[in-house]
DNA sequence: GTCTTTTTTAATCATTTGATTAAATCATTT
DNA sequence: AAATGATTTAATCAAATGATTAAAAAAGAC
């Protein structure tokens, strides 16, 4: 053995050009809609390297499945760990990431819950994320302020469902919100942008008790 | 010429069943990823039947997409256009309406959702959608309400976002939101049971001037 | 009951699509 | 620059898939 990793040969890196184009295609239509040949022309090269690099249009998606998901969450996850942040601080934390994170790559929403639909098990089976999230700082700060009677008592699953779904949502019905409120691109991220500093408020007056 | 409509023949509606079960599987998976053998076969029928009845695969999901947009309106705009109701009553119509349309047909946000994705022009170009809606009965009522200082004064846009965001994206989400909640399906129910009551009051705290 | 029309089926086509193969090209080492 | 191994391509395969066809079966008209 000698060249274990040669760098790239051609102009500079066509396995790396693949997952790119494999994001972008698989993103923008899904799994069952992207053809591997989709996916060698954005990339600009030929569909046997495809299955030379990543054996099969599976194995491909799945790595930028798994990837995509680690992205989205571990924006989450690490606002929901932080000892060091409060409640409030914490709901203006991921409402400015996420918004950030999607206005960035606004195919993300949609991609990840239509692919989840027909993938549950694959990916949740393995992790513990209901614990994970459901016994995090965030919650215990929640569960905290209930009985403080500083918020309201509601289900903390409702409070993350709001937070998300406020977050979220949008981003996922962007096609549809585009056509109904007629708004250009501009218009519609100069929305989002609001939505970073109302989201929090919006949340926060839904907790007064 | 003789019979027009002999009505059916064998059981009961080969025809009837056949739409029946496209709107099963392509709600389940998508436009993409349904065999129109999956249909078949759910249907219970030949697969020649399906072209013979509906000429292509194309045509029978245009009429099933057609059905399923007009179904998700026909609650939103009846509720928006109406003269009798108050500004509150109808925040609390949508809720109900919606979250009951969606326990009854869960699969349907995340179909409408993932499959307008790829289709945007073809079912709003024609119709005046954003006219309809942010010319509505509700939206006026919005905005007096503004006017006479009643509510904050924040776009009618991000007030229908946040309307919808709360209702649909659970059910949107419910794949991931099971999981990661480690919630049943009677749960999941009846925390969405719990929303028709608590969005409406969450909409309203947002509004306090 | 016979005839005509409608409904249903089995068999088959043509295209699309994921994947493989064998050979050619390029880069690196010596 | 020759040899070796890595990268890339064109050509091709086999299976899946949407669609059609021709004939059989069923239903209805007379």
């Amino acid at each position: 053995m000698s060249a274990k990793k040669v760098n790239t040969p051609k102009d500079q890196g066509a396995e790396a050009k693949i997952k790119e184009a494999a994001r972008t295609v698989f993103h923008k239509k899904g799994f069952a809609a992207t053809r591997t040949r989709d996916i060698a022309e954005e990339a600009g090269i030929n569909l046997a390297l495809l299955n030379y690099y990543f054996r099969s249009k599976n194995k491909l998606f799945e790595i930028i499945m798994m990837e995509t998901m680690m992205q989205f969450m571990h924006g989450m996850v690490s606002v929901f760990k932080d000892e060091e942040t409060s409640l409030d601080e914490k709901i203006e934390l991921v409402a400015i990431r996420y918004i950030d994170l999607m206005i960035a790559d606004p195919e993300i929403p949609l991609f990840i819950l239509s692919e989840i639909r027909s993938n549950v098990d694959n990916f949740f089976d393995n992790i513990p994320l209901a614990k994970v999230l459901m016994n995090s700082v965030f919650i215990e700060q929640y569960k905290t302020a209930i009985q403080a009677g500083e918020v309201k008592d509601v289900s903390p699953l409702h409070f993350i469902i709001n937070l998300m779904s406020l977050t979220v949502f949008p981003f996922a019905a962007s096609p549809m919100l585009k056509k109904v409120g007629g708004l250009k691109n501009e218009q519609f991220e100069q929305l989002m942008q609001e939505r970073k500093k109302l989201i929090p408020i919006w949340i926060k007056a839904s907790l007064q008790p």
